[in-house]
DNA sequence: CTCTCCCTT
């Protein structure tokens, strides 16, 4: 049986090898039975196609049809060919066919994919034409939504896209026996990686044939890559173009001025040369950068009088209808103004001049700020020249170049490969979830730099699609089946989880189409009046699903031409319409087959959004001022002048796109809650812990919490418990503040006791007006570390823990006066600094404080109001006994210089004297000079003591208070009091 | 106060 299977069909045979080797060269019987049926059909169909086949013919006219034999050869001889030939080689449709003629497309199939997906319809359909054929017999195409390949296919026409995406379920490609990849020179994200792909397949698949046609451009470049395969150059059939350089003259400053004026100046020298040379006059494409020039231009063109000259814009943007008016027969001449489009995806017929002002924009991917960017750059000198080749096609041409040659020397060869200037997370994940190993080793003609890979990973981090490890998660797996962009792939799949995918689905499918709503330049305002019922002024999204649910409703009810006009009615686009409701089925039923839950109530702003959220977290921004916004990653962005939101201009956005053109732009945008972002942002989100402080009334370390998203404050100040944060400065805190320093409630009897004893200590500081007694709090709090455990953290833990300690345990947290003296405290300390003034059975409460700034200083004597006419004013003056010597001693240094040094050494002569004086309600400095004259004979007049200038210590303060406790009055001088 | 172009499980 293995010998016929050469003579098998490649498919079946390969199901026959795969199930040979799981039954490890044993089948059994059922197995054998299955394996003869599959011989018997691969047969079949082999044969079928030997008898379909005629040998085709090429048509003489094409310069391909002189190479035909050295092709065959070439593909007969060798596994990869290079063919090199410049549009009009006819090498596209030709090659099929060669490859048909070589017995190919028998056992397999020849596919041959094609970069865009209508270059992929009309080439099928001329390829079957010349076979004599409709598409859907020996040639079929497919492309998304369309497949019309049958079993009698010989030849698949497809996008590249359609290839790559087969990858997945057939790691060998085993249906095809040939690949042609076409135009490879375009150097897509497709294509690079399916050449690195057909590198990896080739040695598996030593039958397979692969050829890589290109224009002549990086031919080497591949050759080299598939270990020199032969080239084969194929010259096109293309008239000369003549290239003039007409570099630009005056003001670098305005371009727009610059290439307007070197447009007029082309069409002069166009006009004088088809007078010179009795010619007709003949279209022109004019290549610029974008919409806002071909407009601009195309006013000038308008008004320059040109005569018998119809100017026409050509961009992608443009709805089908006016794009079609270049195929429109017309008199006169013709310019059309266009941009890139008309360089590889339109052919804009007819065209005998170019004018190529030799920039494009170029989409550029910055790793640094995350941002796509579109400058105006200098195209390639390989684009350039297929610029100037879109004037060749019917007669000699004329390219005029707007730069000098030198510039063009200067250029770039060809424009940077795509895969170097885009955002990898898709081709990453695309290649891990099909096990093609890793990135980094994967054979690319041009490898991406590191950096860019890494950032690739990062989104996919971000999206959850990959592990901090980089290891493909479920939520990866799933999102891969997905035919979309990781983001919108991963809103997708929270959006079932949200209740909210019915809703996402639409806007997702929106998202992956063009804007439908179409702008024609002569009636905008009719399309904003027509476009204003569908408009949301929080979300570009409910916009978008405004202007899905209105057309749902419309096809329910209408026929298709009715349709067709209500849409055009609205200024949407049908075409984009139905490309929207294509892809919406395609993802609905994808979603079906990934069991996500579809649902049936329609869901809230807030959960729809939330999934939305979930798949842009790197594009939330905040706003600063008026128009500015403040983005993630410090990106200072305006939303889009287009887009509804923008009039609101609400705190929150979340940004489907941010590109930067004339400056940076949010793209379809919506009104978010800062609120949401955090729990859906939680694997990205920074959070910064500071302030931690004791909080009395929760009994605990507070602090607080800065939560950031790239850079972004999202919540910039939330107060939260500081014990899972940083315990251990949470113990340190609860130890210092609460035990130390007391400012805590506590039921614990130690700690009322240690209080207590603290208390006396520092109210015998005050009285004896020194700071020495009391050790430093580091020793308290070095009692209590010692004796606290670690997870002690809080009033709450600190409670329950006590009150399991035993009573030998209890008391060792008691201090006792050996742990908190510095020295020891002096025995009469207590009868020197009373309480209380006791005067004729009345006691007066005495506080104390130590505090020379303070104006309660000193003694403070408290009395009742009703009390004051009966309180002893002269006794006051002699304060209490331990600050009576200080007092005497000041009052004799006070005296004047005469008097006093009769009296000297001072403390000598006061000591002396209070052995005889008694404290009393008699005037203290009259008493003191009494003892003073005794003992020197010395007479002190009463007007010499000094008197208000004492410090304020050694004068007692009153206090006088209500009934009530509550003081009245204060002071240091009595008798003014008793008298108020 | 306005944006090149393609492709798909």
């Amino acid at each position: 049986m293995m010998e016929q299977l050469d003579a098998c069909n490649q498919l079946e045979a390969a199901r026959i090898h795969k199930l040979v080797a799981r039954k490890k060269g044993r089948p059994g019987q059922k197995d054998l039975e299955k394996m003869a049926q599959w011989l018997d059909r691969g047969q079949a169909r082999v044969t079928e196609r030997q008898a379909m086949h005629k040998p085709a013919t090429f048509p003489a006219s094409l310069p391909v049809s002189e190479r035909v034999d050295d092709i065959r050869e070439a593909i007969e001889q060798n596994q990869v060919v290079i063919i090199a030939g410049e549009t009009g080689s006819g090498k596209t449709t030709q090659i099929p066919k060669i490859c048909m003629n070589s017995g190919r497309g028998i056992r397999g199939l020849i596919g041959h994919t094609q970069p865009r997906r209508i270059a992929a319809r009309t080439v099928a359909g001329r390829i079957a034409e010349e076979l004599g054929e409709q598409t859907g017999g020996q040639v079929g195409y497919q492309v998304r939504f369309t497949d019309t390949t049958s079993d009698q296919s010989r030849v698949k026409v497809m996008t590249d896209g359609i290839l790559l995406s087969e990858v997945q379920h057939d790691r060998f490609l085993d249906r095809y026996d040939t690949l042609i990849i076409d135009e490879a020179h375009e150097r897509s994200l497709n294509i690079d990686f399916l050449m690195g792909y057909l590198r990896q397949l080739l040695p598996k698949r030593p039958d397979l044939k692969v050829i890589i046609t290109s224009a002549t451009i990086e031919v080497e470049r591949f050759s080299q890559f598939f270990n020199g395969a032969p080239v084969i150059e194929v010259s096109g059939r293309t008239y000369p173009v003549d290239v003039r350089y007409r570099s630009l003259t005056g003001d670098e400053d305005d371009r727009d001025q610059g290439w307007t004026d070197g447009v007029l100046r082309a069409m002069e020298e166009i006009e004088q040369h088809e007078r010179a040379e009795k010619q007709p006059p003949g279209d022109v494409l004019v290549f610029l950068p974008g919409e806002r020039e071909i407009r601009s231009l195309s006013k000038v063109l308008r008004h320059a009088d040109l005569r018998h000259t119809e100017v026409l814009p050509l961009y992608s943007r443009l709805s089908n209808q006016e794009q079609n008016r270049i195929f429109q027969g017309h008199r006169g001449r013709r310019i059309v103004l266009s941009t890139n489009v008309a360089e590889t995806s339109l052919t804009v017929p007819g065209i005998r001049y170019v004018i190529d002002t030799g920039v494009a924009r170029i989409s550029r991917y910055s790793v640094r700020s995350k941002i796509q960017r579109l400058p105006i750059e200098p195209v390639s000198q390989a684009s350039a020249n297929q610029r100037a080749g879109r004037c060749g096609r019917v007669a000699p041409g004329i390219c005029f170049r707007l730069y000098d040659e030198t510039d063009f020397i200067n250029r770039p060869e060809y424009t940077d490969p795509e895969i170097l200037r885009t955002n990898l997370a898709s081709v990453i994940l695309q290649m891990t979830t099909s096990g093609l190993g890793d990135i980094r080793h994967f054979p690319f003609l041009e490898p991406p730099d590191r950096r860019l890979i890494n950032d690739g990973y990062k989104l996919l981090e971000e999206l959850g699609a990959v592990d901090d490890k980089r290891r493909v998660t479920n939520l990866g797996r799933t999102m891969a089946r997905l035919p979309l962009d990781p983001r919108l792939a991963r809103m997708l799949v929270i959006s079932s989880e949200q209740g909210s995918l019915a809703e996402t689905l639409v806007i997702i499918a929106g998202l992956s189409v063009q804007d439908p709503r179409e702008r024609p330049q002569d009636k905008q305002q009719a399309a904003d009046q027509a476009h204003a019922p569908f408009n949301d002024k929080e979300s570009d999204f409910l916009t978008l699903l405004n202007i899905w649910n209105f057309y749902e409703e419309q096809r329910q009810e209408l026929s298709q031409n009715q349709l067709k006009k209500v849409c055009q009615k609205s200024f949407l686009s049908w075409m984009r319409m139905r490309e929207w409701r294509d892809i919406h089925r395609q993802l609905t039923l994808i979603c079906r087959e990934q069991k996500l839950k579809l649902n049936r109530d329609s869901a809230s702003y807030e959960s729809l959004h939330k999934a939305i959220l979930a798949g842009l977290l790197g594009q939330v921004a905040v706003k600063l001022e008026k128009k500015e916004y403040l983005a993630t990653r410090n990106r200072k962005v305006m939303i889009f002048p287009g887009s509804k939101v923008s009039k609101t201009g609400p705190k929150w956005i979340v940004a489907a796109e941010i590109v930067e053109t004339s400056r940076v732009f949010a793209r379809v945008v919506a009104k978010i809650e800062p609120e949401w972002i955090e729990p859906l942002a939680g694997h990205v989100v920074k959070h910064h812990f500071f302030e931690p402080h004791w909080e009395q009334k929760r009994a605990q370390v507070m602090g607080y919490e800065k939560v950031s998203l790239y850079g972004l404050d999202i919540i910039a100040k939330r107060r939260i418990p500081y014990s899972k944060v940083d315990p251990a400065e949470c113990r340190n805190l609860f130890i210092r503040r609460a035990l130390v320093e007391g400012d805590y409630q506590s039921r614990a009897p130690f700690i009322a006791r240690n209080r207590e004893l603290l208390d006396t200590v520092e109210n015998l500081e005050r009285k004896t007006r020194r700071r020495d007694l009391l050790v430093e709090d580091e020793v308290l709090v070095a009692f209590y570390e010692q004796r606290l455990p670690a997870d002690i953290v809080s009033g709450r833990h600190f409670e329950s823990w006590w009150k399991q300690l035993s009573a030998d345990q209890l008391r060792d947290m008691e201090l006792t006066e050996a742990d908190i003296l510095q020295r020891p405290v002096d025995e009469q300390a207590d009868s020197l600094y009373p309480d209380y003034l006791e005067w004729e059975g009345v006691r007066y409460p005495l506080s104390y404080e130590f505090e020379p700034t303070s104006e309660r200083d000193g003694v403070t004597l408290q009395a009742p109001v009703m009390a004051l006419k009966q309180l002893p004013a002269r006794r006051l003056e002699w304060l209490v006994p331990g600050l009576l010597r200080e007092k005497c001693i000041a009052l004799v240094k006070g005296l004047p210089k005469a008097l006093r040094r009769n009296f000297v050494p001072v403390p000598d002569f006061v000591d002396a004297a209070l052995e005889n004086l008694q404290a009393s309600n008699e005037p203290l400095a009259l008493q003191l000079g009494e003892q003073l004259r005794r003992m020197t004979g010395v007479r002190i007049d009463a007007d010499a003591w000094p008197q208000e200038d004492l410090p304020k210590h050694l004068r007692m303060n009153l206090r006088v208070v209500d009934d009530a406790g509550k003081p009245i009055a204060e002071g240091r001088e009595t008798e003014k009091l008793q008298s108020e």
